[in-house]
DNA sequence: CAGATATTTCAATAGTATTTGAAATTATTA
DNA sequence: TAATAATTTCAAATACTATTGAAATATCTG
């Protein structure tokens, strides 16, 4: 273990904390200490996805477009009417979603239509009020 | 109603949506129509709320320093050594989880130590594997 | 095929977030 | 109170994300 509870002299490893307060040191050491600690850090992968969620979920506007499609299935040009924006800003956001494998779309006759799918349709659910 | 289901003619009302796909407007217009569905998009106060969570959330280095937290209080020192970034660099997220209130924090001897708060807690839990 | 409509793409600009290293702050101990 | 250690704050540089309007694409209808 890197770090007895006890450690306050002046001893000072490279790599190795120093000095840590005492209740910290105490809980950790009983658990596994400071490699039991680091190992509770996800793998990189684990974390760029939940990432990728979190930062389509960080916007009002793409908030917006994941609640009106809890509804139902939208064309574009009603999204549009609902949110009175510039096409071209509407279709980045969604394209964001898109990406982050929120929504999907189809086509019918000339028109896009977009719907959740079910990862997008549960963070959908989660946001609902008080949801965190 | 705004859009009624058979609206094909070229009446093109001012800021009425003048042709929209068959399906989307049939099940639309039982729903509620436009009206309805634009009800549903919540207000601007509680959009900005989540998206502050979510933006906390929408970075890797933050998701560690969580998952770290939701192991036991930590100080400022222990962190930084798992986490192996400079003081500023990791000072830096921490103010933004705080402000988000995922963390607090309380002074032991001349150290900080940090711990989840109740919604960091439940923010956590969400996050581990396929939670999404 | 021509014209119209829905939607996307693109390039430029503006805005926001992150990193960095140095300096400031705070609490502690001698 | 001086010296030290832990942490934060600051300002500058960098990198990323969003907005805009114009142009491109694709699909339908006549």
């Amino acid at each position: 273990m890197t770090v007895p509870a006890g450690n306050s002299g002046r001893a000072n490893k490279p790599g190795i904390i120093d000095e840590i307060p005492k209740e910290v040191a105490i809980s950790l050491a009983e658990a596994g200490g400071i490699p039991w600690l680091c190992s509770l850090i996800p793998v990189e992968t684990d974390l760029t996805a939940r990432v990728e969620v979190h930062k389509a979920l960080a916007d009002p506007l793409r908030l917006k477009i994941l609640h009106l499609l809890s509804a139902q299935p939208l064309c574009v040009c009603v999204l549009k009417h609902c949110l009175r924006i510039a096409d071209s800003k509407l279709s980045y956001h969604l394209g964001i979603l898109k990406e982050a494998g929120l929504i999907e779309s189809r086509h019918e006759k000339n028109w896009l239509i977009y719907s959740l799918t079910g990862t997008g349709n549960s963070v959908v659910e989660r946001e609902d009020p008080g949801s965190f």
